[in-house]
DNA sequence: GTGAAAGCGCTAACAG
DNA sequence: CTGTTAGCGCTTTCAC
C-alpha cells in the first residue's frame, strides 16, 4: 500500500474507491509555487505574499486539501490534540470534568482525545502508550497506573494528574479534608452522634484523604465507623447496606455519589426509610444526585472548573511554563443539601 | 527542536527534562544490527533470526524503547487506532455504546479514541478532521454532520454511523418501528386510548422513525398526539411540561429517556402522579431509566451490541472487506416495563 | 536472514 | 519573499 511508484504524482487518486487525499505537493504544482511556500501559507500567513497565500489557499480548497495533522505531528511535535484519559468515560463522575477540559481544550483551538482505561491498568498504560506520541499534553483523571507507569509518561509529554498526588507531577485535587468536615458538621448539627463511612476502593488516594479528613473532623461528642470497602459503583454500594444497618448508626457518608445511590436503593428494597431512619451523605455531586428520590446530599466538588484548569495547565506547561510540582493545587468544594439528610429522631427524642 | 543537529545520536538525551524517548536507531546501535531488522523484530517477527529477534527485543525493553504509532503511521498507514465521535460522551445514552465499543477494539489490540462533538457540527468536523489520519476507521453516533460532510470522511476512512441512515455508508440502527409498536401495544393493553409523543430535534432521523412507527402502530382505537420539538436532554423534557397536561392525553410517549425523565420531573412538580394520573415511556433504557422514582418504563435498545458491531464493522472495513451500504443494519429492540406505566384510570371507571 | 536506501507528508534551516 | 534540501521515526522493497 505505501510507496506506490511514482510520488507525487496524484494520477492514481481514486484506486480504491477510498480516496487518497491531496497533499501539499499536490497543492504547489496546481499552484505553481515551492511545496515550503504551500505550507507557509497555512502555518506561518504573513511569512509569505498576502496575494500568493489567498490564492494558494483557494487552490488547496478547491482541491479539497486538508492537511495531514499526522505527518505535520512528526517533524515538529505539534499535533493541536490533548489526551484525557480517565477510569471510565461512561462513569458519571467524569462528565463535568469531561465538560471542562473539552470546553477549555476548543477554546486554544485543541481537540481533546478522551482514552478509556476501562478500570484496568494494562489497557489503560497500552492506550496511553498509543497514543503519547500524537498528543502535545496528557491529562489524567483518576488514573489506576502506579506512581512511577505516571512519571514515565510526564517525562514524554507534559502531564497533569487529577485527585491524586504525585511527586513531580503537576496535579490538582479538591479540598476533600474541607469536604470531610463539612459534612460531619452538617450532621452534627441535625443531631447525628454516630456516624458510618462507607469506604471506596483501598488504593484510592481519595478514600483516604476522605476517611481521614472525616475522623479529624468528628470531635470527641462523634462516634466514626467504617465499613467497606466497596467498589466506588452503585452496585457497590448495594453490597454495603447489612454492614451499614448492623453498624447502627443514624447517618452514613459514602466515598462518592454513586455508593451513596446504590447504598440508598438497597436500603430502600430493605425497608429502611431516608432520610427518616437514616441520613445519607454523598461526595462529588454527579448530576444523578439531584435526580433521585430523595435528593443526595454531597460534598460538591467543582468538577468542571477540574477539568477547564487541568487543560489550561498543560497548555501553558506546552508553551514552556515551568509548573509547580511541589504541592498539588487545591480547588475548594462545598456542601449541597438536598433531603437525603434530616435531624436525627433518637437525638430529638433525648429532648 | 526538531532537526538537532546529530540525528541517531542519543547523546542529548536529557537536554530539557522532557525524555527523548530512544528510537529504532538507538536501539540498533546498541543491538549492532541495522534499524530495518529492529523493525522486523517487532512487526514481522518469524521474518528474523528468533535469537536475534529476543535480543534486539531485550536491548529494546531495558533502553525503555516504545515504538512510535505516529511515526509508524506515515509510511503504513496502521496506527492500531479507532475513533468514536459522539455529539456528547457524557450523554448516558452513549454509555453503553462505548463500553460495547471499547470492548470490541480491546479484544482486537486497537486503541478507541473517544472524540466529542460538543453537540456543535463545526467542532465536530474540526475534531474529526484532525483525527482522520491518527486511525484506521471512524464510528460517527448519533453525529450533527451533513450526510455530504459524513460522505467527506468515509471516502477516507472506513466508516460507520449509527442510529442514521446514510446512502453509501454503512450503517446500524436500532429497530424504532418495531419498538414503537410495543410501546404503543403496551399502552393500549393498559387501556390508554389518548398518547402523546413529545418530540425531540426534527433533523434526528431517528426522532422521524419513531414518530412514523407511532402513528402506524397506532390503530383506528388510538388517538396520537404530538408536541414538541424540544432538546433531548432531561431539561429539555421539562419544557414539555405544559403542552402535555394541555394535550388532555393519558399516556406519555417520549422521543427518550432524559426527555421522559425531565418531564417526569417536571410534571411531579406540577402536582401530577405518575403512573396513577399519567403513565410515561421512554426510548432507549439508558441506566438512569432504572434509577428514577418510578422507575421508567421504556423501549429497550441493544446500546452496547451496537457499540461491539460497529466496532467489529470497522475492523472487518479495515481488513478489506467490502461491506454493505444498500440498507442499515438493524438491531432488535424490546419492552422494559417498570413502574412508570399503569392501567388507564379513564378506561376503568368505564367498565 | 540481513543491510542499504528511499520515502510516507510535512516543516525548518539556509540560501538566494 | 521564495526555492532547495534535509530530516522527523518507521517500514519496505531490493540486493546481497
Amino acid at each position: 500500500m505505501p510507496h506506490e511508484p511514482d510520488r507525487h504524482d496524484g494520477d492514481a487518486d481514486a484506486d480504491r474507491g477510498r480516496t487518497r487525499p491531496p497533499t501539499i505537493y499536490d497543492v504547489a504544482r496546481a499552484a505553481g509555487v515551492a511545496a515550503s511556500t504551500v505550507s507557509r501559507a497555512f502555518s506561518r500567513p504573513g511569512r509569505v505574499n498576502a496575494e500568493t497565500a489567498d490564492r494558494i489557499r483557494a487552490i488547496a480548497a478547491e482541491m479539497g486539501y486538508r492537511t495531514n495533522y499526522l505527518a505535520r505531528a512528526l517533524p515538529t511535535g505539534r499535533t493541536s490534540m490533548l489526551a484525557l484519559v480517565t477510569s471510565d468515560v461512561t462513569n458519571p463522575f467524569h462528565a463535568e470534568i469531561i465538560r471542562g477540559a473539552e470546553t477549555a481544550a476548543a477554546e486554544a483551538d485543541y481537540s481533546l482525545l478522551l482514552i478509556n482505561a476501562q478500570e484496568d491498568d494494562r489497557i489503560e498504560r497500552r492506550n496511553v502508550e498509543r497514543v503519547v506520541p500524537s498528543v502535545e499534553g496528557i491529562v489524567l483523571a483518576s488514573s489506576r497506573m502506579s506512581d512511577s507507569a505516571i512519571r514515565v509518561i510526564a517525562k514524554q509529554r507534559p502531564t497533569v494528574v487529577l485527585n491524586r498526588d504525585i511527586t513531580d507531577v503537576s496535579s490538582i485535587v479538591t479540598d476533600n479534608p474541607h469536604g470531610a468536615r463539612l459534612a460531619v458538621e452538617h450532621l452534627a448539627e441535625l443531631g447525628h452522634r454516630t456516624i458510618t463511612y462507607v469506604a471506596g476502593p483501598e488504593s484510592s488516594w481519595v478514600d483516604g484523604m476522605r476517611w481521614r479528613g472525616l475522623r479529624e473532623a468528628a470531635g470527641p461528642g462523634i462516634r466514626m465507623h467504617r465499613v467497606g470497602p466497596v467498589p466506588p459503583t452503585i452496585a457497590g454500594g448495594g453490597t454495603a447496606v447489612t454492614d451499614v444497618v448492623r453498624s447502627a448508626a443514624t447517618a452514613v457518608v459514602a466515598y462518592n455519589d454513586q455508593v451513596a445511590i446504590g447504598l440508598m436503593r438497597a436500603l430502600r428494597a430493605s425497608g429502611v426509610r431516608i432520610p427518616e431512619a437514616l441520613s445519607v451523605v454523598g461526595f462529588d455531586d454527579i448530576f444523578v444526585a439531584d435526580l433521585v428520590q430523595p435528593g443526595l446530599t454531597t460534598v460538591a466538588a467543582p468538577l468542571r472548573a477540574e477539568g477547564s484548569i487541568a487543560v489550561r495547565t498543560i497548555l501553558s506547561l506546552v508553551n514552556g511554563s515551568p509548573g509547580r510540582t511541589d504541592r498539588p493545587r487545591t480547588l475548594p468544594v462545598k456542601l449541597v443539601v438536598r433531603a437525603s439528610t434530616a435531624p436525627c429522631r433518637t437525638a430529638r427524642r433525648r429532648r
